[in-house]
Order: C-alpha cells, then structure tokens, then sequence
DNA sequence: TCTGGGGTCCTAGGACCC
DNA sequence: TCTGGGGTCCTAGGACCC
C-alpha cells in the first residue's frame, strides 16, 4: 500500500533563531558557532574576531555564498567571510523552538518521527486517505496540501519557515525536503524517481557519509542513478552484504522503514574539547577536575531524565585527532556521579596516555529507569 | 589557523553457556 | 580424546547523522 511520508527541514533553523532575536541582522551573513559567553550583554562580532576550536552549526543563506557551511571550522570560514556575524548557539532557545514546531505540526498530523532539534518525519498516510472525500480526487495534491498546512502552522506559531518533502517513504523525503530549500514543498511519486532523484551526487542519500561517498567516486559512481544501475555484486564486494545491498536498494528509492513515533534513549553523554591540548602529567589536576565535572552532568542529565545505567564509557581524543574509547559494565545501574567517576577512572587507566589530550568524554549507557525492571 | 557536542547503529572478536 | 553449533553479553572502533 502507498505511504503518504512527509520530511520537514526547518531552514537554516538557529540562525533563523536568531534572526528573531536580533531583526537587524536580516539580509546579512550570518554564522552561527563558539561557546556561549557568560554575562555577555550583544554577543554578536565579526567572525574574524574569533579565535578559538569551534566550527559553524548554522550559517544563513547569505553567508552560505561565501563558501561557509555547517561543521566548518571557525577559524577557515573567518578566512572565507571574515566580515559575517558570529553569534554563539544558543541551545536552550532552539530547543524551545523546537517544541514550538513540533508541537504545531502534531496539532495538525500526530504521527511525528523526531529527528533531532530542527526536523522530523511526518507519516500523512492516514490524513490523505480521510481527506479523500472532500479534497482533491489525486491523493498526491491533498498530500501537497497537507504540507502547506504544515508549513503555514509552523509559521505562525514560531515565525520561521520550513521546507518539506512528500514522497511514498522516509529516504525519499528527506531527499526531496533539501530540493526547493527554502521554504519549498517537493511531492515525489516512486515514477519520478529517475527524472528527480537518479541525477543527484550519491552523497544525498541519508546514510552515505564521506567515506561511503569517496569509496563509490573512486569506483567511478557519483550519481545515484548510476548506484541504481551499479551491479549489486560489485556494491557487496566493496561493501559489505548488508550495507551493499542497502545501497542498491536505497539508490531505487526502496525503503520500507516505518515512522516511530517514540524511542527511549539508549545513552547519556558528555564531553568536552579543550582550548589547548592537556599534557596527561603535566595538567593532571586540571584533566582530573574536568574529568569530575563531566561525570556530575552526566549524573544531572540522567537524575533530570529520569535513567540510571549500567555501562560507564571513557572518550579520549589525543591531539593527532585519533580518538579512543573504553567502557566498564557494572552489576547493578548508577546514577551517582561519584559511582560514575569510579568506573570512568578504571577505563582511563586502560588507555595510553603517551600523548596529549584534545578531548575527554564520559557516557553512561544499557539505561533503564531507577527501580524499574528495565 | 582544519576538524563541536550529542547521539544511533553496525561489525567483529572473545568469553561463556547450553 | 576430539569436535560441533547457536546464542548472548561485553568491549572497541568506526561510520554516520543533526
């Protein structure tokens, strides 16, 4: 039976935040990236002020036409836009957004798929069949319809727009929410498929990274329709069986995934990058007291959630950027800091620390809820 | 001036049990 | 004395996503 699935996109979503914030800054180049500074009253500078380790969360559409995008680092976009405004991200505000939009959209069609602070995936499947006796006789254009209904909800209840894609399943929309950004609807049949998605570079499909991404060039693959026509034997040879055959399938338009509506979440994590890299001897109190500090806000986050967790995990980025990680399953969950301290400290004497640190990270996972059976 | 922080999922090997 | 599978849990790393 065909899906109705839509994808929404919120456009360029904190910056646009902002924007709301500060209406002067519209029509500019904007970023968005750094730690917050505290008791700062106008945070915003000139991206060519900045120093520092951050790189770009959002950047405006303005400033995207200087070549700055999302995870670029600060310091090689203030070389590209060295006179864009730089503001610091602002989490707690976009999250407040975030319900915001959501709960609109779920006032309109209720079955959500969270995907992160500014999208999610909405299944229509059930308002297009009800709608098929007052609307449009083409399930598609009450489909298109609904999207604008969307659109227009979100609009009113934040002031920010959104772009969103219509198509039979959750890969295709995702796709087709990106083609007509900003603030476009895009409704894909599977027939449109070759005309509208075989062109695009492989890297759009939602699970082909930059290493897939490379792999596939380097086999002389680029264009989806060229994965699609791509022998399935060759994509497993290099791939992997079960990634492989994804592929293939997914370079059709092929993906059956449903809509979830909830998940529980299965790990709590915190970590930290240090302006400059610790020397593990040298900087020992200061590495242990940051290390402590992040063990209590991974206990608030789950104590404030409502988990306890069995499974502690050391992350620890040495200054070459290569990261290692090391876990300690416990007998019984913890929520205690100093529980969560104690086994972080064994797996930090299990790794070498023969060079400096960049980064040093504790999670605690297998969570479940305190006295609940799991 | 390279490369944030919070996540999910997958793979693969070894331990251990039946 | 030698030889099986299968299943689950734990651990480490890596790809990928927002």
């Amino acid at each position: 039976m065909t899906r109705f699935i839509a994808h929404l996109d919120m456009d360029a979503f904190y910056a646009s935040v902002e924007l709301l914030r500060y209406p002067g800054l519209r029509g500019k180049p904007v970023v968005i990236g750094g730690p917050r500074r505290p008791g700062g009253e106008n945070p915003v500078r000139a991206l060519r002020e900045y120093s520092g380790r951050g790189v770009i969360t959002t950047a405006t559409y303005e400033a995207r036409k200087f070549g700055v995008n999302s995870g670029m680092a600060l310091m090689k976009a203030a070389k590209l836009a060295p006179d864009a405004l730089l503001l610091p991200a602002d989490f707690d505000e976009y999250r407040r957004y975030s319900r915001m939009f959501k709960d609109a959209v779920r006032a309109l069609a209720p079955e959500i798929e969270d995907r992160g602070i500014d999208e999610i995936y909405i299944d229509f499947t059930a308002l297009v069949e009800a709608s098929a006796a007052e609307g449009a006789p083409d399930p598609w254009a009450r489909a298109r319809v609904l999207a604008t209904d969307v659109q227009r909800a979100v609009r009113e209840s934040t002031g920010l727009t959104c772009s969103i894609g219509v198509t039979p399943n959750k890969l295709l929309s995702k796709i087709a929410s990106e083609l007509d950004k900003p603030g476009g609807v895009t409704v894909l049949r599977a027939e449109d498929v070759p005309a509208r998605i075989w062109p695009l570079p492989v890297r759009k499909i939602n699970g082909i990274g930059p290493k897939a991404g490379a792999k596939l060039e380097a086999l002389g693959i680029r264009a989806i329709g060229e994965l699609a026509r791509a022998d399935p034997a060759l994509l497993v040879a290099h791939f992997g069986r079960s990634y492989g055959a994804w592929m293939h399938d997914a370079a059709h338009g092929r993906d059956e995934r449903p809509v979830v509506t909830y998940s529980e979440p299965k790990s709590i994590s915190r970590e930290t990058t240090f302006e400059d890299d610790l020397h593990p001897v040298r900087d020992r109190e200061r590495l242990s007291r940051v290390f402590t500090g992040l063990c209590v806000k991974v206990a608030e986050d789950l104590a404030r959630k409502g988990y306890v967790g069995r499974t502690i995990g050391l992350k620890l980025r040495y200054d070459n950027f290569k990261t290692v990680t090391r876990d300690r399953t416990l007998a019984e969950p913890t929520g205690d800091a100093a529980a969560i301290r104690r086994a972080a400290g064994e797996c930090l004497k299990r790794v070498p620390l023969d060079r400096r640190i960049r980064l040093l990270g504790v999670r605690v996972g297998s969570l479940s809820r305190p006295g609940g059976g799991g």
